[in-house]
DNA sequence: GTTCTTTTACGAATAATATCGTATTTTGCT
DNA sequence: AGCAAAATACGATATTATTCGTAAAAGAAC
């Protein structure tokens, strides 16, 4: 079995690839013209990010046509899981509660979301 | 009202902000002696790093006394609520209940700390 | 097929972080 | 006082990340 080992994406990646999961696939254009919203940066700057980012595996594209068209390789899943594993540790003391709670009180959810939330906890409680 | 401004630590701050706040107080010998149980630095490293967090004014020190006490300036709660509203943004489409399912599917967390959690779910739900 | 526009390639400059070597200072000990 | 041990100060280097300018390539439009 070839384990893959995790490659962490920087800041600027993680923005990027924000992008992508969202669409799951676009041009270096596309991807700039959101980025622009949010912040400043020259359009050849996004673009040598992505074509870092394709080096190191972060992101796949089809260049069989003149404006290539990136997507996402690693899963949104697994950086997610990556990094509340880490924030857990160094921020939450190993605590993955206290992120609950932290999470929980600070940022509104919906009734539904609650319920969404209560449906896991029920699981949870039965084991 | 002098509102300051939010530093955010590096990676590396954020090693050295843990150890901090789990002992409030240590010398850079001190704080060096724990970090080296998980990463490989010289001495010298672990104290300019703690220099430089002086001057941005991430932790204070008591330098009355040959040996340095450096102590937290930034509180872990403040930097814990900037991280987590980072990474509800970029990393789960701006839901913090997509966070909490994920903090919770993926560790553990003991019939008490569920309890606690039932607790807070419980006040949401009331208003 | 020449020109214009868009895109990519790529090297280089800049900036931000992290690491470390060496000199100096401080203090305890004899 | 003189010496050794431990700590700090600080500049230099290394490493990583970000930004951008310029040239070449690829089509599209005429």
């Amino acid at each position: 079995m070839v384990t893959t080992k995790y490659i962490k994406p920087t800041e600027s990646e993680l923005e990027i690839l924000r992008i992508l999961w969202e669409r799951n696939t676009a041009s270096v254009r596309e991807v700039h013209e959101e980025l622009s919203k949010t912040k400043e940066a020259g359009y050849t700057t996004t673009l040598k990010l992505m074509q870092i980012m394709h080096e190191k595996g972060l992101v796949g594209r089809d260049d069989s046509v003149k404006t290539h068209i990136y997507h996402p390789v690693v899963s949104r899943e697994k950086t997610q899981k990556h990094l509340i594993g880490k924030m857990i540790t160094t921020l939450f003391g190993g605590s993955s509660t206290e992120l609950v709670l932290h999470a929980l009180g600070n940022h509104k959810a919906s009734p539904a979301e609650l319920e969404e939330i209560q449906q896991l906890l029920n699981n949870l409680k039965k084991q």
